[in-house]
DNA sequence: TCAAATAGGTCTCTATCTGAGACCTGTCAA
DNA sequence: TTGACAGGTCTCAGATAGAGACCTATTTGA
Protein backbone atom coordinates (compact mmCIF):
# COMPACT_ATOMS: atom_id res chain seq x y z
CA UNK A 1 0.00 0.00 0.00
CA UNK A 2 2.65 2.58 1.19
CA UNK A 3 5.23 1.37 -1.07
CA UNK A 4 2.44 2.32 -4.49
CA UNK A 5 1.65 5.42 -2.64
CA UNK A 6 5.56 6.10 -2.20
CA UNK A 7 5.45 5.51 -5.83
CA UNK A 8 3.00 7.17 -7.36
CA UNK A 9 4.19 10.58 -6.04
CA UNK A 10 7.04 9.56 -8.08
CA UNK A 11 5.05 9.42 -10.89
CA UNK A 12 2.40 11.94 -10.31
CA UNK A 13 5.35 14.50 -10.23
CA UNK A 14 6.59 13.35 -13.18
CA UNK A 15 3.25 13.61 -14.83
CA UNK A 16 3.19 17.10 -13.99
CA UNK A 17 5.94 17.56 -16.22
CA UNK A 18 8.05 18.99 -13.11
CA UNK A 19 11.52 18.75 -13.09
CA UNK A 20 12.05 15.72 -11.31
CA UNK A 21 15.67 17.56 -10.23
CA UNK A 22 13.42 20.08 -8.22
CA UNK A 23 11.09 17.77 -6.58
CA UNK A 24 10.77 18.74 -3.23
CA UNK A 25 10.36 15.66 -1.35
CA UNK A 26 13.50 15.11 -3.21
CA UNK A 27 15.08 18.29 -2.00
CA UNK A 28 13.90 17.34 1.91
CA UNK A 29 15.70 13.90 1.73
CA UNK A 30 18.48 15.17 0.22
CA UNK A 31 19.65 16.58 3.32
CA UNK A 32 17.65 15.17 6.16
CA UNK A 33 19.60 12.85 4.35
CA UNK A 34 23.14 14.47 4.52
CA UNK A 35 25.64 12.85 6.60
CA UNK A 36 25.77 14.42 9.98
CA UNK A 37 21.96 16.21 10.35
CA UNK A 38 20.44 12.83 11.30
CA UNK A 39 23.16 12.61 13.84
CA UNK A 40 22.61 16.68 15.40
CA UNK A 41 19.24 16.22 15.30
CA UNK A 42 19.29 12.37 17.68
CA UNK A 43 21.65 14.38 19.95
CA UNK A 44 19.46 17.39 20.19
CA UNK A 45 16.81 15.38 20.48
CA UNK A 46 17.85 14.96 24.12
CA UNK A 47 17.52 18.39 24.73
CA UNK A 48 18.92 22.22 23.83
CA UNK A 49 22.94 21.68 23.45
CA UNK A 50 25.50 24.51 22.55
CA UNK A 51 27.91 24.53 19.90
CA UNK A 52 30.75 23.00 21.34
CA UNK A 53 28.55 20.12 23.29
CA UNK A 54 26.97 19.05 20.03
CA UNK A 55 30.53 18.95 18.79
CA UNK A 56 32.11 16.64 21.57
CA UNK A 57 29.09 14.77 20.88
CA UNK A 58 30.03 13.98 17.58
CA UNK A 59 33.89 13.65 18.11
CA UNK A 60 34.43 13.20 13.81
CA UNK A 61 32.90 16.11 13.08
CA UNK A 62 34.87 18.37 11.99
CA UNK A 63 33.78 22.07 13.11
CA UNK A 64 33.36 23.26 9.69
CA UNK A 65 30.63 20.72 8.89
CA UNK A 66 29.18 21.00 12.46
CA UNK A 67 28.40 24.99 11.83
CA UNK A 68 27.42 24.06 8.06
CA UNK A 69 25.00 21.13 8.80
CA UNK A 70 23.65 23.47 12.08
CA UNK A 71 23.13 26.72 9.65
CA UNK A 72 21.47 24.21 7.36
CA UNK A 73 18.78 22.89 9.64
CA UNK A 74 18.13 26.50 11.10
CA UNK A 75 17.55 27.74 7.60
CA UNK A 76 14.84 24.90 7.09
CA UNK A 77 13.39 25.70 10.55
CA UNK A 78 14.18 22.09 11.87
CA UNK A 79 16.45 23.65 14.68
CA UNK A 80 16.45 26.95 15.89
CA UNK A 81 19.50 29.08 17.23
CA UNK A 82 19.72 31.37 20.32
CA UNK A 83 22.34 33.39 21.42
CA UNK A 84 22.78 34.42 25.39
CA UNK A 85 24.97 37.59 26.53
CA UNK A 86 27.10 35.60 28.64
CA UNK A 87 30.47 36.23 28.32
CA UNK A 88 32.13 34.86 26.49
CA UNK A 89 28.90 34.74 24.28
CA UNK A 90 26.93 30.88 24.07
CA UNK A 91 25.02 30.03 21.59
CA UNK A 92 21.98 27.49 22.24
CA UNK A 93 20.61 25.05 19.42
CA UNK A 94 17.30 23.09 20.21
CA UNK A 95 14.82 21.68 17.97
CA UNK A 96 11.72 22.89 16.65
CA UNK A 97 8.64 21.69 16.74
CA UNK A 98 9.12 20.46 12.99
CA UNK A 99 12.46 19.55 13.82
CA UNK A 100 10.59 17.07 16.67
CA UNK A 101 8.14 16.04 14.26
CA UNK A 102 10.63 14.38 11.80
CA UNK A 103 12.24 12.59 15.14
CA UNK A 104 9.29 9.68 14.75
CA UNK A 105 10.35 8.66 11.38
CA UNK A 106 14.05 8.84 11.56
CA UNK A 107 13.63 6.68 14.26
CA UNK A 108 11.78 3.98 12.39
CA UNK A 109 14.66 4.43 9.55
CA UNK A 110 17.01 3.66 12.61
CA UNK A 111 15.21 0.99 14.07
CA UNK A 112 15.35 -0.47 10.58
CA UNK A 113 19.09 0.27 10.16
CA UNK A 114 20.10 -1.49 14.04
CA UNK A 115 17.57 -4.42 13.05
CA UNK A 116 19.34 -4.78 9.77
CA UNK A 117 23.07 -3.91 10.98
CA UNK A 118 24.36 -7.75 10.93
CA UNK A 119 22.61 -9.32 7.58
CA UNK A 120 24.24 -6.09 5.76
CA UNK A 121 27.46 -6.77 7.03
CA UNK A 122 26.76 -10.45 6.04
CA UNK A 123 25.99 -9.75 2.61
CA UNK A 124 28.84 -7.34 2.08
CA UNK A 125 31.53 -9.98 3.26
CA UNK A 126 29.30 -12.47 0.82
CA UNK A 127 29.98 -9.75 -2.12
CA UNK A 128 33.83 -9.40 -1.13
CA UNK A 129 34.21 -13.34 -1.37
CA UNK A 130 33.27 -13.25 -4.73
CA UNK B 1 9.47 7.29 23.80
CA UNK B 2 11.34 6.39 20.57
CA UNK B 3 13.28 9.40 20.50
CA UNK B 4 15.01 8.32 23.98
CA UNK B 5 15.48 5.18 22.41
CA UNK B 6 17.53 6.31 19.49
CA UNK B 7 19.21 8.59 21.93
CA UNK B 8 20.76 5.99 23.83
CA UNK B 9 21.90 3.73 20.95
CA UNK B 10 24.35 6.47 20.45
CA UNK B 11 25.40 6.74 23.82
CA UNK B 12 25.99 2.98 24.56
CA UNK B 13 27.84 2.61 21.23
CA UNK B 14 29.85 5.18 22.44
CA UNK B 15 30.01 3.83 25.80
CA UNK B 16 31.15 0.53 24.32
CA UNK B 17 34.78 2.83 23.36
CA UNK B 18 33.42 1.87 19.83
CA UNK B 19 34.77 4.34 16.89
CA UNK B 20 31.95 6.47 16.23
CA UNK B 21 32.55 6.79 13.32
CA UNK B 22 32.16 2.74 11.94
CA UNK B 23 28.46 3.02 13.58
CA UNK B 24 26.41 0.06 11.72
CA UNK B 25 23.72 2.15 12.08
CA UNK B 26 25.72 5.16 11.21
CA UNK B 27 26.73 3.13 8.22
CA UNK B 28 23.41 2.06 6.84
CA UNK B 29 21.59 5.46 7.50
CA UNK B 30 25.03 7.25 5.09
CA UNK B 31 23.58 5.51 1.96
CA UNK B 32 20.08 5.60 2.71
CA UNK B 33 21.22 9.18 2.91
CA UNK B 34 23.21 8.76 -0.42
CA UNK B 35 21.72 10.71 -3.45
CA UNK B 36 20.31 8.07 -5.26
CA UNK B 37 19.81 4.95 -3.36
CA UNK B 38 16.45 6.08 -1.70
CA UNK B 39 15.30 7.26 -5.63
CA UNK B 40 16.15 3.69 -7.30
CA UNK B 41 14.84 1.54 -4.00
CA UNK B 42 11.23 3.61 -4.71
CA UNK B 43 11.43 2.95 -8.58
CA UNK B 44 12.30 -0.57 -7.57
CA UNK B 45 9.57 -0.80 -5.43
CA UNK B 46 7.16 -1.07 -8.44
CA UNK B 47 8.96 -4.33 -9.34
CA UNK B 48 11.94 -5.56 -10.89
CA UNK B 49 13.56 -2.95 -13.96
CA UNK B 50 16.52 -3.35 -15.85
CA UNK B 51 19.29 -1.05 -15.93
CA UNK B 52 18.52 1.83 -18.45
CA UNK B 53 14.79 1.56 -17.49
CA UNK B 54 15.56 2.57 -14.44
CA UNK B 55 17.83 5.46 -16.06
CA UNK B 56 15.26 6.49 -17.70
CA UNK B 57 13.07 6.96 -14.53
CA UNK B 58 15.65 9.20 -12.99
CA UNK B 59 16.39 11.22 -15.80
CA UNK B 60 18.89 12.87 -14.16
CA UNK B 61 21.39 10.26 -13.19
CA UNK B 62 24.72 9.50 -14.89
CA UNK B 63 25.39 6.18 -15.88
CA UNK B 64 28.10 6.25 -13.61
CA UNK B 65 26.56 7.08 -10.75
CA UNK B 66 23.77 4.51 -11.60
CA UNK B 67 25.75 1.85 -11.67
CA UNK B 68 27.56 3.25 -8.59
CA UNK B 69 24.68 3.18 -6.80
CA UNK B 70 23.13 -0.17 -7.83
CA UNK B 71 26.65 -1.81 -7.00
CA UNK B 72 26.17 -0.58 -3.56
CA UNK B 73 22.62 -1.69 -2.86
CA UNK B 74 23.68 -4.79 -4.43
CA UNK B 75 26.64 -5.09 -2.22
CA UNK B 76 24.78 -4.52 1.02
CA UNK B 77 21.59 -7.28 -0.02
CA UNK B 78 18.72 -4.69 -0.59
CA UNK B 79 18.78 -5.71 -3.97
CA UNK B 80 19.47 -8.45 -6.53
CA UNK B 81 21.57 -8.25 -9.62
CA UNK B 82 20.09 -10.86 -12.54
CA UNK B 83 21.45 -11.43 -15.96
CA UNK B 84 19.69 -13.14 -18.54
CA UNK B 85 21.07 -14.39 -21.51
CA UNK B 86 18.93 -12.63 -24.24
CA UNK B 87 20.87 -11.18 -27.07
CA UNK B 88 22.03 -8.36 -26.19
CA UNK B 89 22.03 -9.75 -22.47
CA UNK B 90 19.69 -8.14 -20.63
CA UNK B 91 20.64 -7.17 -16.80
CA UNK B 92 17.05 -7.29 -14.20
CA UNK B 93 17.29 -5.50 -11.04
CA UNK B 94 14.97 -5.63 -7.82
CA UNK B 95 14.44 -5.58 -4.23
CA UNK B 96 15.29 -8.23 -1.79
CA UNK B 97 13.11 -9.41 0.88
CA UNK B 98 15.53 -7.06 3.08
CA UNK B 99 15.01 -4.27 0.38
CA UNK B 100 11.44 -4.64 0.49
CA UNK B 101 11.86 -4.38 4.40
CA UNK B 102 13.30 -0.97 4.19
CA UNK B 103 10.28 0.54 1.86
CA UNK B 104 8.18 0.59 4.86
CA UNK B 105 10.64 3.44 6.80
CA UNK B 106 11.76 4.76 3.65
CA UNK B 107 8.26 5.46 3.06
CA UNK B 108 7.21 7.34 6.54
CA UNK B 109 10.24 9.80 5.76
CA UNK B 110 8.90 10.71 2.30
CA UNK B 111 5.18 10.74 3.70
CA UNK B 112 6.41 13.56 6.25
CA UNK B 113 8.92 14.97 3.32
CA UNK B 114 6.36 15.50 1.68
CA UNK B 115 3.94 16.69 4.63
CA UNK B 116 6.81 19.65 5.63
CA UNK B 117 7.70 20.32 2.43
CA UNK B 118 5.86 23.62 1.90
CA UNK B 119 6.62 24.93 5.81
CA UNK B 120 10.42 24.10 4.97
CA UNK B 121 10.34 25.67 1.87
CA UNK B 122 8.52 29.17 3.92
CA UNK B 123 11.45 28.63 6.45
CA UNK B 124 13.56 28.90 4.08
CA UNK B 125 12.51 32.14 2.31
CA UNK B 126 11.99 33.37 5.93
CA UNK B 127 16.03 32.80 6.64
CA UNK B 128 16.91 33.84 3.37
CA UNK B 129 14.79 37.33 3.95
CA UNK B 130 16.98 38.07 7.24
C1' DT C 1 51.90 38.57 34.38
C1' DC C 2 52.05 35.30 31.05
C1' DA C 3 49.91 31.11 29.40
C1' DA C 4 46.16 28.30 28.54
C1' DA C 5 41.25 27.34 28.25
C1' DT C 6 36.49 28.28 26.72
C1' DA C 7 33.19 29.88 23.46
C1' DG C 8 31.78 30.01 18.59
C1' DG C 9 33.16 30.36 14.74
C1' DT C 10 36.04 31.44 9.91
C1' DC C 11 39.74 30.42 6.43
C1' DT C 12 42.61 27.76 3.61
C1' DC C 13 44.29 23.71 1.70
C1' DT C 14 43.94 19.24 0.16
C1' DA C 15 41.57 14.85 -0.83
C1' DT C 16 37.63 12.83 -2.32
C1' DC C 17 33.43 12.54 -4.78
C1' DT C 18 30.12 13.88 -8.47
C1' DG C 19 28.46 14.66 -13.00
C1' DA C 20 28.99 15.09 -18.10
C1' DG C 21 29.87 12.81 -21.64
C1' DA C 22 33.02 9.98 -24.82
C1' DC C 23 33.87 5.29 -25.62
C1' DC C 24 33.42 -0.04 -25.83
C1' DT C 25 31.42 -4.86 -27.11
C1' DG C 26 28.06 -7.30 -29.27
C1' DT C 27 23.58 -8.14 -31.95
C1' DC C 28 19.92 -6.78 -34.69
C1' DA C 29 17.02 -4.06 -38.27
C1' DA C 30 16.79 -1.04 -42.14
C1' DT D 1 27.04 -0.11 -43.35
C1' DT D 2 24.89 2.70 -40.52
C1' DG D 3 22.46 3.28 -36.69
C1' DA D 4 20.12 1.72 -32.43
C1' DC D 5 20.00 -0.72 -28.20
C1' DA D 6 21.86 -3.19 -24.29
C1' DG D 7 24.92 -2.42 -20.11
C1' DG D 8 28.31 -0.74 -18.89
C1' DT D 9 33.65 1.69 -18.27
C1' DC D 10 36.89 5.74 -18.50
C1' DT D 11 38.52 10.32 -18.13
C1' DC D 12 38.43 14.82 -16.77
C1' DA D 13 36.69 19.11 -14.62
C1' DG D 14 34.26 21.04 -10.97
C1' DA D 15 31.95 20.70 -6.47
C1' DT D 16 32.23 19.12 -1.82
C1' DA D 17 34.13 17.31 2.57
C1' DG D 18 37.53 17.07 6.16
C1' DA D 19 41.85 18.61 8.77
C1' DG D 20 43.44 21.88 11.17
C1' DA D 21 45.38 26.78 11.76
C1' DC D 22 43.60 31.05 13.12
C1' DC D 23 40.52 34.86 15.34
C1' DT D 24 38.12 37.84 19.27
C1' DA D 25 37.13 38.20 23.85
C1' DT D 26 37.04 36.81 28.74
C1' DT D 27 38.32 34.01 32.65
C1' DT D 28 41.23 30.92 35.32
C1' DG D 29 45.53 29.17 37.02
C1' DA D 30 50.56 29.25 38.02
Amino acid sequence: MRDAVALDRLEVWKQKGQDLSKCPVRHVLDHVAAKWTTLILMELSKGPARFNAIGRALPDISKRMLTQSLRDLERDGLIAREVFPTKPPSVEYRLTEMGLSLLGPLGALIDWAELHASPIAEARRAYAAG
